[in-house]
DNA sequence: GCTGCATGATGAA
DNA sequence: TCATCCTGCAGCA
């Protein structure tokens, strides 16, 4: 049965990967509607920001990677990052639920609460021009200039499965994308980056505009061509089935039968196929 | 009930 | 490379 926040039990919960905070704009400016946004911070930490821009309008809420910005009314912007742990939840009718947790809630036509984000600030013209500034291009903004990524990576002499998850390259990759995007191109994440071929990186550009695309329009994170893996709609899929080599490290890969491997890379988990991926 | 781990990112050493 | 912040879950006692 689904919990009270709508997952399924077994499952983990949604990542917060650029795709889904590009979705979270979209669909909370509709969930929350144009009038006056009551904004307040039940748990206390965000009380005095909260009480600045109460009671304005939205005038849009714009994703960047996975930076969020609510754009209120008398120049005052709002700016949100998940982090790890960060969670939003929407309540369309009814009250919100609210814990000792809850950093942030919107109400509009919809009320939204937040918990546990890594930023939860204002943020003024200044502070936000510079964070966009060492922002890479973003796969899901439509006017995104690939040649930065791909000159970007030139000068890297990282592996590349490290230089994806750096945001100054490439904005709204995290861990999960960037395993699945390196096996779709079959590209090991070892490589130093700057070692790729132009092609290598511009096609590691458009497997993320594509796949970031997916995610969004679905908000899950699908990477698995269906017929690969023998199903016809990827809601039939557990999780863990949706990717080619996310956390399948010692079972076999989803196309060759070589044996998933697990690697770490700055600190955290790279997984790859041995066979495909060279 | 505790411990460790996870999709992220920063700042210190 | 490490400690740190934020939360919730699985796994284990």
């Amino acid at each position: 049965m689904p919990r009270r926040d709508g997952r399924i039990p077994g499952e983990l919960p949604p990542v917060p990967e650029g795709h889904v905070i590009h979705r979270h704009a979209r669909l909370q400016a509709a969930s929350l509607g144009g009038g006056p946004i009551e904004v307040s911070s039940p748990q206390g930490r965000f009380a005095a920001g909260a009480a600045v821009i109460d009671g304005r309008r939205i005038e849009a809420i714009d994703a960047l990677g996975k930076h969020l910005f609510y754009r209120f009314e008398g120049d005052e912007a709002l700016h949100v990052h998940l982090g790890l742990f960060g969670r939003f939840r929407t309540f369309k009718k009814g009250p919100a639920e609210l814990t000792a947790n809850t950093r942030l809630m919107l109400r509009g036509d919809a009320a939204i609460t937040l918990i546990g984000p890594t930023v939860c600030e204002l943020i003024g013209e200044t502070d936000e021009a510079k964070l966009r500034d060492r922002l890479g291009p973003d796969p899901l903004d439509p006017s995104a200039d690939p040649t930065r990524f791909v000159e970007a990576l030139g000068r890297r002499t990282v592996p590349i499965g490290a230089a994806l998850l750096d945001q100054s390259a490439l904005a709204g990759i995290g861990n999960v994308y960037r395993a699945e995007i390196l096996f779709r191109v079959r590209i090991d994440p070892h490589r130093p980056a700057r070692e790729l071929s132009g092609e290598e990186r511009m096609a590691i550009w458009e497997e993320s505009v594509e796949q970031l695309r997916r995610g969004e329009r679905s908000g899950r994170i699908v990477t698995v061509d269906l017929a690969d893996v023998g199903a016809t709609r990827a809601s039939d899929l557990p999780r863990r089935e949706r990717v080619y080599v996310y956390r399948r490290a010692g079972r076999p890969c989803r196309r060759c039968d070589a044996t998933i491997v697990s690697t770490r890379m700055a600190g955290r988990s790279v997984f790859s196929c041995p066979a495909c991926q060279h």
